[in-house]
DNA sequence: ACGGCAAAGTGGTATTACCTCATGATGGCG
DNA sequence: CGCCATCATGAGGTAATACCACTTTGCCGT
């Protein structure tokens, strides 16, 4: 009889809310509760159902939604556990907000500088000898990778994420993360087109950053990574020319979608979707 | 007969994606290829299964992940829908990840202000008529609710959000979003003790950003917006004097909770969970 | 012509049965 | 005696089916 229960104090069926949701809400109880921690691993999803008083599918929906949220995460056979390690937040969502509403490539350089600027100027002011260490190591990498342009850009991003680590600032940390991931989505298929000479200086550029940070000056910090972020993305716009800038639509493309709209589903559109 | 399918192309069962995956992917794939935009209706559940070829409750399992996501929003007896207006991340997981972490109030207010720094700057140099015109009234409304605690709070956070809105970047705006939305929540229960003079101070500080954006002076306005939040932190820490800090656990609280787990499961804790 | 009512369509849930995979125990073989 | 292979157990993954609940729409009666 392992007590995994919320015992006490019931946890059900807040008025409007479905069944699927009390499953969320059942294992954010736990969670709060400090039942459930980073690396546990949740009651089975039979147990679940009858501890909760649902079925199973509707136990596995709510799993779902979890494991999409990146709370949880499945494993066949094993069980469902909740990820440990540093936090992190699913970069799926962002991923699918650019493929709905298009966002440009500058609009992704903007998001990055804002908060990696940021992101920057903390880690110079805190970040431990260890991840440091870790910065060095990855400069490193970048200077013996220039010829290799995949690999490359796996190291320039593994450099930007330990900068968001070393700031500290968890939250941070994920928000680079997610809007890194995103960047890297794209940048991973045309990353073959990048010059020598870009290659070169954005290493140089990193190399700046790195010993800005590890000197303790913020201000040199957020300066350098402010200025390697816009000449990424002035290169980035050379590489492509003239050519595709936004991936998907936003407004032109498909001249007339309005009449379509009505033609498949009847139900004209709401404009207060919240 | 009305085609919302793939058509050509299939786009079944890429090696290693079990079968909810899939449903994700083909919504992915209909979004991708501009057959589902903002506002649409998705097909039904049934209709999706057999198109995709799998069960229904599979099918729900993987919509629930997609709402999960905020990429569609299901409506009981209606149907589901992919939500238009502008891009919104959903909230929850940040919320989760704060229960799971134990973010520090302190942490969170420094994740604002790296975000609405910058997005404050942006807006200075972009936001149209109709945006300045709405952080005007939402300053008028912040002075004119400096009695009601709770009415303040919301126009506060409605003012920041119109100010991500006015930087022109959606990435950018989804972001402060997500990060205000779990300020907000926390704030709501603690929001009574603010102090007249605090509320004062606050509404006075929105105007100040209001007129820096209004005058078209990115420098002033992130001067503004840095000194808001740091106030506002501050002033928030004596609120809660030598108080609670942390919500959550984050390494204390819950003296042997490790036994549990041992005892419900037999499985030891994995370390690279990832 | 208007309002209420009924039918069809759609999401929501429960049941049941089976499959696949991971894990640990167990017994045979070296 | 110890190592390795095999099997039993349990957990997640999926399918099929039947109903329920809500929403919308259009028809019918007033």
């Amino acid at each position: 009889m392992s007590n995994l229960e919320v015992d006490d104090e019931r946890v059900e069926a807040k008025p409007g809310e479905d069944s699927t949701e009390q499953v969320v809400s059942y294992v954010r109880a736990l969670i709060e509760r400090g039942r459930l921690r980073p690396g546990d691993r949740l009651p089975a999803e039979r147990e679940l159902a009858t501890q909760i008083g649902v079925s199973r599918p509707t136990v596995r929906a709510g799993l779902r939604a979890l494991a999409a949220m990146g709370v949880v995460q499945s494993r066949h056979g094993s069980g469902t556990y909740i990820p440990d390690g540093p936090p992190t937040l699913a970069t799926e969502p962002l991923s699918f907000l650019a493929a709905l509403h298009g966002f440009t490539r500058d609009e992704m350089y903007e998001a990055r500088r804002i908060l990696e600027v940021g992101a920057a100027g903390l880690a110079a002011g805190r970040a431990t000898p260890e991840q440091v260490a870790t910065l060095a190591e990855e400069v490193a990498s970048l200077f013996a990778s220039m010829n290799e342009p995949q690999v490359f850009l796996v190291h320039d991003i593994n450099f930007h994420r330990a900068v968001a680590l070393a700031s500290g600032n968890p939250i941070v940390a994920s928000l680079v993360e997610m809007v890194s991931a995103l960047y890297y989505e794209r940048r991973r298929v045309t990353a073959e087109r990048a010059s020598d000479r870009d290659l070169r200086d954005a290493a140089e550029a990193h190399r700046r950053i790195y010993q800005a940070i590890r000197s303790r000056d913020p201000e040199g910090a957020r300066a350098a990574m402010n200025e390697h972020l816009n000449q990424a993305r002035d290169y980035q716009a050379q590489e492509s020319g003239a050519a595709s800038d936004v991936v998907e639509p936003r407004a032109a493309a498909m001249p007339a979608v309005t009449p379509a709209a009505s033609e498949r589903g009847g139900s004209r559109r709401r404009s207060g979707a919240r």
